[in-house]
DNA sequence: GCTATCATGTGAATACTTTCACAAGCGCCC
DNA sequence: GGGCGCTTGTGAAAGTATTCACATGATAGC
């Protein structure tokens, strides 16, 4: 297969996400057209994107909503649960390990680690705080795949560190910098910081 | 001046970060070279970046790292602060209005608002919880620039049109939704979600 | 002052993404 | 069963973004 552009795969998720909307409300088919306008793009953008796996559709009538939402989740590998290790009990962290959103699309977080002395052993929810230095050893039963990290931009590199030893091959960073890890880990970086200057620019640079 | 693509704002956003660790560090001069190592890209595009804004190197020897910081600042506009709303006292919205990073850089939650008549009346570290249906008339004194949506998707729709309505031009959607604002206001959506199920794809479809 | 060295700024080339446009397939209706 | 209307799938075209590569100008050393 060749390499799929990110910009693809995020398409790809909102599309599923409309598609069940769709199953929801229990509309049985849609049209390429009718999924653009739900996400702002257009109906050629939406069959370019599905031909990178495959034909999905019908000519003339469109995609069967179940039939191409299944396909979705297949490619998107939602079809199954992935266990996920928070790290960093902070502000960010403990609102992300509460939120229900997560475990509704499959990642159930299994951990919240920090390596404040202050922190560790307290409780956030269901969860009591670990030292993230037990993470390369709990890793070794518990087995996580994803790590989402909310420590401090300083702390990050460690962290990341850490978790690629743990053997985690899948990263969702929140800290505002730039990390290093090998080809083989997939990496992920949320700046809201970097958003909210984005806007500031927008406001400051308008017409 | 030329439309300036949102990557490029982006990574100017991170440049301006390095030059600030620079500025701390004492070092006073910096080549693009320097700058793309730190942020994962190239000199060339380094340079490039910069070149839409003018010439603020020298051949030979590189950039200043103060003015380059200042000018920077200055095209971000982030030479003023910014008063931000946040609207959806979850989990998120929470965690947000307590967030440190945003205030250093120069954004500062002035509320917050929310639909719920349990949470409006609470208080959320400094803030009390202000009804949502408040947010017109509390703009006209307050005039807030920036919104922050942190409600469910389902009425995230509501709370865009209700800060367009209060004058707002500008809004960083949490909510994994499509939003629909005119065309003279900034719209950034930051979709976790989404991420996690680009990770989930990368390591389903690793080689 | 002259030369060697260095790093910028930028057209040209390449790579990547999106949009266009249309042939081909499917189902419905008569 | 044949024609019509609809919508897919996809090459080709257009539009963006990134990388290359080098002339240019600045500095430092001698």
């Amino acid at each position: 297969m060749r390499r799929i552009a990110d910009s693809i795969v995020r398409r790809l998720s909102l599309y599923l996400r409309f598609l069940e909307e769709f199953e929801q409300s229990g509309q049985d088919t849609v049209s390429s057209d009718e999924l653009a306008r739900r996400g702002g793009t257009t109906s050629a953008q939406v069959r370019k994107d599905l031909s990178s796996f495959g034909s999905f559709g019908k000519r003339g009538l469109g995609y069967s909503v179940p039939e191409l939402a299944g396909r979705l989740r297949e490619i998107l590998g939602l079809g199954r649960e992935w266990r996920v290790v928070i790290v960093g009990a902070g502000n960010i962290g403990t609102a992300l390990s509460q939120y229900r959103g997560f475990r509704q699309r499959g990642f159930r977080v299994i951990a919240v680690y920090d390596r404040d002395p202050r922190k560790i052993g307290s409780h956030w929810g269901e969860f009591e705080v670990r030292d993230v230095r037990r993470l390369p050893e709990d890793a070794l039963s518990e087995r996580p795949e994803i790590a989402v990290l909310t420590v401090p931009g300083d702390d990050a590199q460690a962290a990341v560190d850490l978790a690629v030893e743990s053997g985690i091959r899948a990263i969702l960073n929140f800290a505002p910098v730039a990390l290093h890890v090998p080809a083989d880990v997939a990496l992920k970086t949320v700046n809201m910081a970097l958003e909210l200057e984005g806007l500031s620019f927008a406001l400051t640079n308008r017409d």
